[in-house]
DNA sequence: TCACGTCAAGCAGAT
DNA sequence: ATCTGCTTGACGTGA
């Protein structure tokens, strides 16, 4: 039984980030080199600060290794930071966090333009390096929506599963389909999930902007079925509306309420949810504050 | 030292 | 045809 509750990405409180990079104009080896010393550096005191305040779930920043998956970057990084890789996913592992990457909007597999596919399958074999080189097993996943529809739903569709077919098994074991705000609702996530096999991972405030019409109870009894066994127990991502902003903007700071509503109505399924928030650590530790009532969350002894 | 234009990558909808 | 949101800061050039 457990919830484990996260953010994605970037801490504010403690002094350092893990996402940073470098324009390509100014690559070079010597570059890269600091730049993923400092980031691996920072990941590890992260997960270290989450670790005391009982944050189990991390999502990785994308930008951990910049530039990995450009044709710029010859240099071995894999084997270079093979230790420091060890070292963070051996912390991982004995303190039971559990980790997700998300690949930026650029990354299509459905995509209509054979290069785009192309720099997007090798986007998705870096991420899936990064998991393999910690040596995580494969309830650590890569999140990522169905892509671009391009008039053509139908088709759109029949291409990513095709194109899903090619892809590297390191990234296929991991992969997992996320429904967005105006494309894919959680309905057609299914219908790729039956036909490919990979689990489905809830966005609760997408589903609020973008569904069918299931309610969030519906929702859960639906897309908890796609995780089995060696998938980890479902993940979900959760935000609130922005007040007075646009209408798929995140919220800043976490409505407590709105997500006490959420515990409540997902009671019995365990899950780890991702709290996609501007104020990333700060809102999560409230969230850790109103979850530690519920016999489901994952309670670590400081 | 500081300001600010721009940053690897794409799609969709608005203007 | 061009701009903006997604998401947001911060890199790094030019003064």
């Amino acid at each position: 039984m457990e919830i484990r509750i996260g953010y994605p990405c970037i801490n504010w409180t403690i002094g350092c980030k893990a996402d940073r990079t470098f324009r390509l104009k100014s690559y070079s080896e010597e570059r890269l080199v600091k730049i993923v010393e400092n980031n691996l550096d920072c990941l590890l005191e992260i997960l270290r600060f989450n670790l005391r305040h009982s944050l189990l779930f991390f999502r990785i920043t994308s930008d951990l290794v910049p530039f990995a998956s450009h044709p710029v970057c010859q240099f071995n990084w894999q084997e270079h930071f093979t230790k420091q890789f060890k070292k963070i996913g051996d912390f991982i592992k004995t303190n039971d966090i559990r980790i997700s990457m998300h690949p930026d909007q650029f990354i299509l597999i459905d995509t209509v333009d054979d290069r785009v596919w192309e720099k997007s399958r090798r986007e998705l074999v870096y991420h899936a390096q990064v998991l393999e080189l910690m040596e995580l097993d494969t309830s650590a996943r890569i999140q990522l929506h169905v892509g671009g529809v391009y008039g053509d739903k139908k088709g759109s569709i029949k291409r990513f599963v095709e194109r899903f077919q090619k892809l590297e098994d390191i990234v296929k074991r991991r992969l997992v389909i996320e429904n967005d705000d105006k494309n894919y609702t959680l309905e057609d996530c299914l219908r790729i999930s039956d036909e490919i096999g990979i689990p489905v991972l809830f966005d609760v405030f997408h589903h609020e902007l973008n569904s069918s019409g299931e309610t969030v109870p519906e929702a859960f009894q639906l897309f908890t079925e796609t995780w089995k066994g060696k998938d980890g127990i479902p993940m979900v991502d959760y935000s609130s509306q922005k007040k007075g902003g646009t209408k798929s903007g995140h919220a800043v700071s976490i409505d407590l309420t709105h997500f006490k509503k959420l515990l409540a109505e997902t009671e019995p399924f365990d899950f780890d949810v991702m709290l996609e928030i501007k104020d990333k650590e700060k809102s999560a530790l409230k969230a850790v504050k109103a979850a530690s009532q519920d016999y489901r969350f994952k309670k670590i002894a400081v």
